[in-house]
DNA sequence: ACTGCTGCGTAC
DNA sequence: GACGTACGCAGCAGTG
């Protein structure tokens, strides 16, 4: 063994390809080329330059022709769809690239890459050559051995033997053996059915090898040792297709690997394709045009950033939306001044910058999504555009008292310093999704203050439509392409926590962040103020909302968990039963939960008559279909009663004592305030504006959410607000005058429709009335109420016709709104937000009907939404003012639900009801109903 | 194992 | 195609 011995690194192009051009967004340059794998490419070859050193190298890519696996094995690959011709556009590019960064090629036709690799790599270990081999395909792992090393370049995962027994369970050795008990779907390479890493690792353990196991077969039980007994023929030609050939004839042109020599880089080829594919950043460090020294210092091996958006990736915006303000396509690329803030003195200088008191972005860095939980790792600020500090105070390794450790100053010690600044509702911040950082703060003990913008809310405010994301956003409106979270970290199991980030990496993405949030308020807010009515929800309902928002999340609701593993209990023991009782009506068993084997049994075997399709063709098992079947046979309405409790189990009785918050006992939901497009909030995590209230086993659950000793829960709703609003709208004089007198709404409804005295109304009569007021709202066509109500279409338009007859200012609303909608291409409810409606001119048939529905529908919603939104800031603003110990702690859309101490109990339900109706002069009365009880259930 | 889609069902 | 706005469950197919 030499003292340093040399090293070959060879890269599996091929693999890459496909893995670069699905792991990158569909970048293009400006001529509109697909370039999303060539940049993954080129990056991926930088950072293995830059990673493993080496004397030789080459990227190994298959070549056209048959393998002598094709002869053996006509199937193999069969079935694999062709490459993507986005993809297919990229191959040449890619090559030229990869030549012009000094790599040689090696292409053998008739010998796929990874048989070229196994070669090659032997022919290293025989010469004593270590062997890197960089690919992201599993298969590889059967050359890893003391010399051979595979590395994964994307997830930065390095297989050495130790690594492959430890992700794989067996050693590189008997990687062959493994792959061919489980196959291979990719390549068309069965293994035994029913086989997979768990049983083939469990078998290999036992028998040590594959040859072992065959012999041993006939001691193996149950189906998989069937199955075992019946593939004993194929699988030594299994064996043979995977194992990876290391004796192939390269040919003259590699016949052996020392003529493998990186060649260096061809600067002016680079140059010349670097432009013509538009990645400016590494044209510029080409150029030799210098970053701004900060800028490069941050940047410093961590690869280089992607390349600027050049106007292809402008998604276009729908005619009728306004347009997003576009960069210049020449405009030079904004320097940015990052700077890492680990020293004391570096702290007092930005200190001292906020003391100036003019508005500064903030964004946080964490160690989870989870607004609750999440704990801080990193501070970042910016005060002018392009200049930006990352503070980080979390990177690596646990707290240790002091100030300052792992080269950071330590968390306590900053938020220390900046506690008065963060605090004082006289600094102005602004951030993007704010309420989350004030959360994390929070968790800290430090209450964020002084919040007066949010950016993601400026954009929903503008276009509740559209994504609301900073990357979006920035490439949108500012023509930057942002590192991406999952760039920095990665995502699904290789993610890893942004504490584990260096911190140049971290103060490139962590500075750029507060820096690009700073620049879209600059982009944004000028559109809110030119329009006031968008101004107004912003500054009046929006960003008010929010801090209101967060102190609702933060005070979450009590579950009592033990009556929900009761109910759990119960359901799952009824479920048993009905599960029994379905398997005898069936005459076999079969998975409940499954509507696909539901219509195999209920139409395939019992022949029962298909009563509608699902989207896909296949037979609907939905409720309206079961019930209808059920008139008839009995099978349908176990089903249906099973699938009652199983729903409740999964996502209620269930769920919901997960989600209890360990550190402060309750269940803390997050309000999402740029989710719905009517104006609307979104409950998530869990969803708490779907509790169940229909029916009596679903309101049970209502029982569990209660209030501590001493303390009770209030619920107050609005009363039809939705109809009241479409009254108001519509000015309709029928309608007004039955909410001013106070009537039953739907009984009236029903009178003028039947024609009858309001006192004559059946229960029938009414019921009907209630679903056309809903439908009304919901711009339900006669064919949608025909079949709500089951009756003739023909009966259902009769109906329609009369209402819009006794009330013809709801029938003139809905047409104006319909035309209004196609003249300004938004509709707008009564405080002046907008919802855009892309289709409602450009789109097809049904998505223009669509979009006519939703305009129809969004200035009741959104005005409802408005209100309430009101009605929860006017409610917090008392509560604070008036030190009252009562919190809010849910919002369902038309009811906000408070946890009260019994000594506020009576001002609480005589004040919140007033507080809502007192939100808005209507030309309808507002009505709020207010109960109060032990529990939801009890108070609602 | 993970991801995304389908079918279904809960709320207002 | 036919009723608006959401979230989330289980199953399942595709993919690594």
């Amino acid at each position: 063994m030499s003292d340093s011995p040399k090293t070959l690194l060879l890269v599996d192009g091929s693999s890459y390809l496909y893995r670069a051009y699905h792991a990158l967004p569909d970048l293009r340059n400006g001529e509109g080329l697909p370039t999303g794998a060539i940049y993954g490419m080129i990056n991926m070859l930088r950072k293995l330059r830059n990673d493993y050193p080496a004397e030789y190298s080459a990227c190994v890519f298959d070549a056209k022709g048959k393998t002598f696996r094709d002869d053996l094995y006509p199937a193999y690959k069969e079935h694999r769809p062709s490459m993507p011709e986005d993809l297919a556009r990229q191959i040449e590019p890619i090559h030229e690239a990869v030549r012009a960064l000094g790599w040689p090629i090696v292409m053998v036709e008739g010998v796929e890459a990874d048989d070229v690799i196994g070669t090659l790599a032997r022919e290293a270990s025989a010469q004593g050559v270590r062997t890197v081999v960089s690919t992201g395909d599993k298969d590889l792992a059967q050359l890893v051995n003391g010399e051979v090393t595979l590395v994964n370049t994307m997830s930065g995962e390095v297989l050495d033997p130790a690594g492959v027994q430890a992700k794989f369970g067996v050693p590189p050795e008997r990687i062959v053996d493994y792959l061919s008990l489980i196959g291979d779907a990719v390549d068309n390479v069965p293994g035994v059915p029913k086989v997979g890493p768990k049983t083939a690792v469990k078998w290999l353990t036992e028998h040590g090898s594959l040859d072992a196991v065959m012999a041993g077969a006939d001691g193996i039980k149950g189906v998989v040792g069937e199955n075992l007994r019946k593939t004993l023929d194929w699988l030594p030609m299994a064996r043979t297709l995977v194992t990876v050939k290391t004796d192939c004839d390269l040919g003259a042109a590699v016949s052996d690997f020392h003529s493998l020599k990186d060649v260096g880089e061809d600067k002016d080829k680079l140059v010349a394709f670097f432009s013509r594919y538009g990645f400016k950043t590494w044209l510029r460090e080409l150029t030799g045009e210098s970053l701004p020294s900060l800028r490069a210092q941050a940047a410093k091996g961590a690869g280089a950033r992607a390349p600027q958006a050049q106007g292809g990736l402008f998604d276009s915006a729908p005619a009728a939306t306004p347009a997003d303000p576009v960069p210049a396509p020449d405009a030079p690329p904004a320097e940015t001044r990052y700077e890492t803030v680990t020293t004391e003195a570096a702290l007092q200088a930005w200190l001292d910058r906020l003391a100036e008191g003019a508005l500064v972005a903030v964004d946080t860095e964490t160690t989870s999504l989870d607004p609750m939980q999440a704990r801080l790792v990193g501070i970042s600020l910016s005060l002018v555009p392009g200049e930006a500090c990352y503070i980080p105070v979390g990177h690596c390794g646990p707290d240790v008292a002091g100030i300052e450790q792992h080269g950071q100053l330590t968390r306590e010690f900053v938020l220390e310093r900046l506690r008065g600044w963060l605090e004082d509702p006289a600094r102005p911040k602004l951030g993007q999704n704010i309420k989350y950082d004030a959360h994390v703060f929070a968790n800290h003990g430090v209450t964020l203050r002084g919040i007066v913008h949010d950016t993601m809310l400026q954009s929903y405010v503008l276009a509740s439509h559209r994504n609301h994301g900073m990357d979006s956003l920035a490439e949108r409106l500012l023509g930057i392409k942002t590192i991406t979270y999952e760039e920095v970290c990665g995502k699904g199991a290789s993610q890893i926590g942004f504490d584990q980030i260096d911190l140049a990496r971290a103060t490139e993405y962590a500075a750029e962040d507060a820096d690009v949030t700073l620049r879209l308020h600059r982009a944004m807010f000028p559109q809110l103020q030119a329009v006031p009515g968008l101004e107004h929800v912003y500054r009046h309902i929006e960003m008010p909302v929010s801090v209101v928002l967060q102190k609702i999340e933060r005070n979450g609701v009590l579950i009592d968990a033990q009556r929900l593993a009761e109910q759990s209990a119960q359901l799952g023991q009824r479920m048993l039963e009905l599960e029994q009782a379905a398997y005898d009506a069936a005459g076999q068993p079969f998975n409940l939960g499954s509507p696909k084997q539901i219509g195999e049994i209920l139409f395939g075997q019992m022949k029962l008559p298909v009563v509608k399709k699902t989207a896909s063709g296949a037979p609907s098992t939905d409720e309206e279909v079961l019930q209808k079947l059920a008139e008839d046979y009995p099978l349908p309405k176990l089903l249906l009663d099973y699938r009652g409790l199983a729903k409740l189990k999964s996502t209620y009785t269930d769920k919901l004592p997960k989600m209890v918050n360990p550190a402060t006992g309750r269940v803390h939901t997050s309000y999402g305030q740029a989710t719905a497009v009517t104006g609307r909030l979104a409950s998530t995590d869990p969803n708490l504006q779907n509790i169940p209230v229909r029916t009596e086993e679903g309101r049970r659950i209502r029982e569990a959410f209660i209030a501590p000793p001493g303390r009770v829960i209030v619920s107050a709703d609005y009363s039809q607000i939705e109809l009241r609003i479409m009254a108001h709208i519509s000015g309709d004089e029928n309608l007004l005058g039955a909410f001013a007198r106070g009537e039953d709404i739907h009984r009236a409804t029903a009178a003028e429709i039947f024609g009858v005295e309001r006192e004559a109304v059946s229960s029938e009569q009414r019921r009907y009335a209630k679903v056309i007021n809903f439908g009304l709202i919901y711009g339900m066509s006669a064919f949608g109420l025909a079949g709500n109500l089951g009756i003739e279409r023909e009966a259902a338009k009769h109906y329609i016709d009369r209402y819009f007859t006794r009330y013809p200012g709801v029938a003139r609303y809905m047409e104006d709104t319909r035309q209004a909608a196609r003249e300004q291409g938004y509709v707008e409810t009564v405080f002046g937000r907008r919802l855009w409606l892309p289709d409602i001119n450009g789109g097809s048939g049904p998505r223009r009907q669509a979009a006519e529905r939703a305009a129809i529908n969004a200035p009741m919603q959104g005005t409802a939404a408005d209100l309430i939104k009101l009605s929860m800031i006017a409610v917090q603003d008392w509560l604070e003012r008036d030190r009252l110990q009562t919190l809010q702690i849910m919002q369902v859309h038309d009811e906000l639900v408070l946890e009260v101490p019994e000594a506020e109990l009576e001002l609480v339900k005589r004040r919140l009801p007033e507080l809502m109706c007192g939100v808005a002069e209507l030309r309808v009365p507002l009505v709020a109903e207010v109960g109060s009880g032990a529990n939801w259930e009890e108070a609602h």
